[in-house]
RNA sequence: GGGCGGAUAGCUCAGUUGGUUAGAGCGCCUGCCUUACACGCAGGAGGUCGGGGGUUCGAAUCCCUCUUCGCCCACCA
């Protein structure tokens, strides 16, 4: 077969289509993917483990670019570590996404037009269930197609038996150390989910709202007093119903004769006192706030100081409803209505009453769910909670001696600010899909039960209990994620193999919702760190650096991508651009542009591997050890110093992976170094393309068609650095690297590339070697750029002289064939400099001058009249522009902007006339 | 209200502890189908490093300030 035939074979690009899918299965079938845990040294065994689990997906999510972001970050340090020799564990899983999923099952049932009380809570769980076996779980399958090595043997999902099982026994061990407890306070209640959501859940969001003054008169305590008022400011009308007092400042003049006073509360018409209490601003409003308990957070704190009472006057729906006495308090007309009419309704009420001071408009936040976005409902309420300073405590202190730390380093600021002032985790929801509390209540002795087990009688009194009917934050169970997975409780050899984990790959969104609670959990239930680097990757955005989201339409499908450019180039292009802590920005209405450098990147490398299959032949090729130094040329000496230097500049920009052997903490030099992989991949392609591609593939034509020893010389180190640089490669672009290296002579059946190893340097000095082939580069260029810039035809062989330097003259006679065949070129090698008549000439920066005489290759005379007509041309219409700036009229009559850029456009010119003029003269004489 | 980050070539971004001429990809211009690659090759244009002030022999880099975009946190109703 000639080389030609062999050409016409391969085809000039890489046919994702057909292979990527085709080489994962191969590796699937090989399960290279899946650790071993015997070979953790934790458990005697001969490696070090190197353990990331994935961010789980929700069960429900069909993939999106933040999911592809994030897999291809983790994807990339995985393999980096399998191939340095680590025992690698990539631990894939879903979430069970307790409110998410629900809502979308209860969306799908309000379309038959029913709720989730109307089919019952065991149906409802029932067809959840169904609905995630039959939809879920397929982002996993997708996550295949864009590579992802995970261990899928070891798949988990937080709601199955094993990790429900955790579950309990982390609830239980946490009530029993008094580290859960029943709380009765105002929690953030979502009316639409009819669920208490934790802080975290109910986000902030800026709103334009009013702020209504409202007077209360105060009731007189003699007839004949003066009727006086105090006014309040409210941005929430609607829960005066449920005020309990007005309270002021104690250090306020204005309204220190009124405490111990009552007011008459407006259409509630009920008394209330007036208060002091130092939580009231003087400063804001008019200095006097209503106290509303149970519609608060503050306001309960007060009514708690205060020993007041708190009537509950919104219902769950977000209806004004009172229950008992307190529904007194409610006119007969509001009952019922929604909570934002009866806003309205109240102030027109008031208005009517001559109680509406005044409206203005306010600036302010309000906290809405985040599944919903309704706005969330402060809400007095029984709710179950996880005390967290003691939690935080660990968690804190972890990050501060360097147990742990996150990437970029900014965050740990942030995530320190957070544990200091953590406030206590409401951890149950009013929902049915998730784990429900473990937890029994007797109503004969009142026993509270956590039990490990179900149970059925009290294990005080014997009576009938009933178990809770709510169910735990879906981020509860998130939270116990990195030993949930490897078996805990049961500590079989997944956990003592594989926990701690090491890295933690996940955007800051969740810094708060899940790396700080399995930090903080990780320390209660497992004594230890679960991971001692958090890396914390950018959002993706559009353009318009808008976050990529469905709703907004403005979002990449990855699988899209794959289909169209494949998964390596997908991959490629969000790797290279991956800064630490940076966004990652694509064009969603520009796909070709977005992925080009990927899909570019991969059709080189296919085609360098293309090149080197036909040119190499299968022949045996003698390993690189075993060709004596003497036999390797500049260029050879070149190319394995670049190598040396992509593999150091990889290895630096990747590592350390975890601290010192022997250290739990991070040395402060370390704390920020590794894991940019922007770095990573420059370094890998630029040794490819521009160096291994531009350069020595260029060297190695003329060495491999010849015949001879040194013919085996280029083969050898040819097929070497391509080896090496498709390990580089490796975990960016898997499928093109592997499928080229399984090509390369002398691979082994069932060899493959993603569990070859690492590269590792030749020479930790051996920089200097490559000095001669880097002079050879510096002539080749220049004689380029004198090409170049005198017209001399591409193809055309000319006449070059280069003054040798002290000692280099033998150099020069060495490399003599292949400066001549790079810059097609017939090399004089001079000692001093000549001067050959017209020429062109370049001083390079070691001292040497290169020559080229132009006499007889370009028409001297035509190109000095072309020369001189360009610059007559331009020296004409800079004349022109010189007087137009020289007329007073239009400097001072013209708009200053126009001035300016016409005195750029004469700088400009002037250059280039200067530079044409001293072209001119060189060529022309004259 | 508090804190953090960004502003560098037309676009998306790199620029390590201040040190020659500020880089890459994409786009653009010129010329090339040179027997691996036109998704390519060779050469080239393009930047007052957001504005102002300061420190320094020297600043994209350090300090102050302003403008602007974004993010996080927050119990002033």
């Amino acid at each position: 077969m000639s080389a030609r035939d062999a050409i016409t074979d391969i085809p000039p690009q890489y046919d994702h289509a057909s292979l990527d899918a085709e080489r994962y299965a191969a590796w699937d079938r090989a399960g290279i993917f899946r650790a071993n845990a015997d070979r953790s040294v934790r458990v005697g065994g001969d490696r070090t483990p190197f353990v990331i689990v994935m961010p789980p997906p929700n069960v429900t999510a069909v993939l999106h670019m933040g999911h592809g972001l994030n897999n291809a970050v983790q994807d990339v340090i995985v393999r980096w570590r399998r191939m340095a020799g680590d025992e690698t564990l990539w631990l894939p899983g879903t979430d069970h996404a307790g409110i998410a999923t629900q809502n979308v099952v209860e969306k799908a049932l309000a379309k038959e037009g029913k709720t989730r009380f109307d089919v019952g809570r065991d149906a409802f769980v029932a067809r959840t269930v169904r609905f995630v076996e039959e939809t879920g779980g397929t982002i996993l399958a997708q996550l295949r197609a864009i590579g992802a090595s995970a261990d899928w043997s070891r798949t988990a999902y937080t709601l199955s038996p094993d990790l429900s099982l955790a579950v309990r026994e982390a609830f239980v061990r946490l009530f029993e150390r008094g580290l859960i407890y029943r709380g009765h306070r105002v929690i953030h209640w979502c009316p639409r989910c009819l669920t208490s959501l934790s802080d975290e859940e109910a986000e902030f969001h800026e709103t334009t709202g009013q702020l209504y003054h409202i007077a209360y008169p105060v009731t007189p305590i003699h007839a004949g007093e003066t009727p006086r008022s105090i006014v309040i400011a409210t941005t929430r009308p609607e829960t005066m119903l449920a005020d309990v007092a007005v309270a002021v400042n104690p250090e306020d003049l204005r309204y220190r004769d009124l405490v111990g006073r009552t007011v008459r509360l407006p259409i509630a018409n009920i008394e209330i006192p007036i208060i002091a209490d130092s939580y009231t601003d003087p400063a804001f409003g008019t200095g006097a706030l209503k106290i509303t308990p149970a519609h608060d957070a503050n306001d309960f704190d007060v009514g708690q100081r205060h020993n007041l009472p708190m009537p509950v006057v919104i219902s769950a729906t977000g209806e004004m409803q009172g229950t008992g006495d307190d529904a007194a308090r409610i006119p007969a007309e509001l009952v019922g209505v929604d909570r934002f009419v009866a806003r309205e309704r109240i102030a027109e009420r008031l208005r009517g009453m001559g109680l509406l001071v005044k409206v203005e408009p306010h600036h302010h936040a309000v906290r809405r769910c985040y599944r919903c976005d309704t706005v969330v409902e402060p809400r007095l309420s029984d709710q179950w909670f996880v005390s967290m300073r003691p939690l935080a405590e660990p968690a804190l202190q972890a990050v501060r001696d360097g147990h742990i730390r996150i990437l970029p380093e900014r965050w740990e600021g942030v995530y320190v600010n957070w544990l200091e002032n953590i406030r206590d985790w409401n951890i149950s929801r009013q929902l049915w899909w998730g784990h429900r509390i473990p937890v029994w209540y007797c109503d004969g002795c009142g026993r509270i039960t956590a039990s490990r087990e179900d149970i059925t009688r009290c294990p005080d009194c014997g009576g009938p209990v009933r178990q809770d009917e709510d169910v735990l934050d879906t981020w509860f169970s998130s939270g116990l994620w990195p030993f949930s997975t490897l078996g805990w409780p049961d500590t079989s050899s997944d956990l003592k193999a594989f926990y701690p984990t090491d890295v933690l790959i996940t955007a800051p969104e969740i810094l708060f919702f899940w790396v700080a609670r399995m930090i903080m959990l990780g320390y209660a239930l497992m004594g230890e760190a679960p991971f001692h680097s958090v890396y914390l990757h950018g959002t993706v955005r559009d353009t318009k650096h808008l976050k990529m989201s469905k709703s907004l339409g403005n979002g990449i499908d990855p699988l899209d991508v794959v289909q169209r450019y494949g998964a390596d180039a997908l991959r490629y292009t969000v790797i290279a651009g991956m800064g630490l802590g940076a966004d990652t920005i694509l064009d969603p209405n520009d796909l070709e542009r977005s992925f080009a450098a990927g899909r570019n990147f991969v059709t080189k490398l296919w085609n360098i591997g293309r090149f080197l299959l036909t040119n190499v032949g299968s022949d045996p090729v003698q390993p690189l050890e075993r060709i004596g130094p003497e036999r390797l040329t500049s260029a050879d000496r070149w190319i394995l110093a670049r190598l040396d230097a992509a593999i150091a500049a990889s290895d630096a920009a990747l590592g350390p992976s975890r601290p010192k052997a022997g250290v739990a903490t991070w040395a402060e030099a370390e704390r920020g170094a590794g894991l940019r992989l922007n770095e990573y991949t420059e370094a890998a392609r630029s040794f490819v393309w521009n160096d291994l591609a531009d350069w020595y593939v260029e060297t190695s034509k003329n060495r491999l068609a010849s015949n001879g020893p040194d013919r085996d010389v280029a083969r050898t180190v040819l097929i070497h650095s391509f080896d090496q640089a498709l390990r580089l490669l490796q975990p960016i672009v898997p499928f093109v690297t592997d499928e080229l290296w399984q090509r390369l002579p002398g691979r082994r059946p069932n060899e493959f590339l993603p569990v070859a190893a690492w590269p590792v340097r030749r020479s930790p000095a051996g920089a200097d070697s490559a000095a001669d082939f880097e002079l050879v580069r510096e002539i080749v260029t220049a004689l380029r750029q004198l090409r170049g810039e005198y017209s001399v035809a591409p193809g055309k062989t000319v006449d070059a002289i280069v003054v040798a330097r002290d000692g280099t003259r033998a150099t020069l006679e060495r490399e003599r064939a292949t400066i001549e065949r790079l810059a097609r070129v017939t090399l004089q090698i001079g000692d001093a400099p000549t001067t050959p008549g017209p020429a062109a000439h370049q001083v390079l920066s070691g001292g040497h001058e290169v020559i080229v005489p132009l006499e007889g290759v370009i028409d001297v005379a035509k190109e000095c009249a072309r020369l001189k007509a360009e610059l007559s041309a331009l020296d004409k219409q800079l004349a022109g522009l010189t007087q137009r700036l020289a007329n007073e009229q239009f400097v001072s009559r013209a708009k200053p902007e126009v001035v300016q850029a016409e005195r750029e456009k004469a700088h400009e010119w002037r250059a280039r006339s200067e530079q044409l003029r001293a072209k001119v003269h060189a060529l022309c004489g004259a």
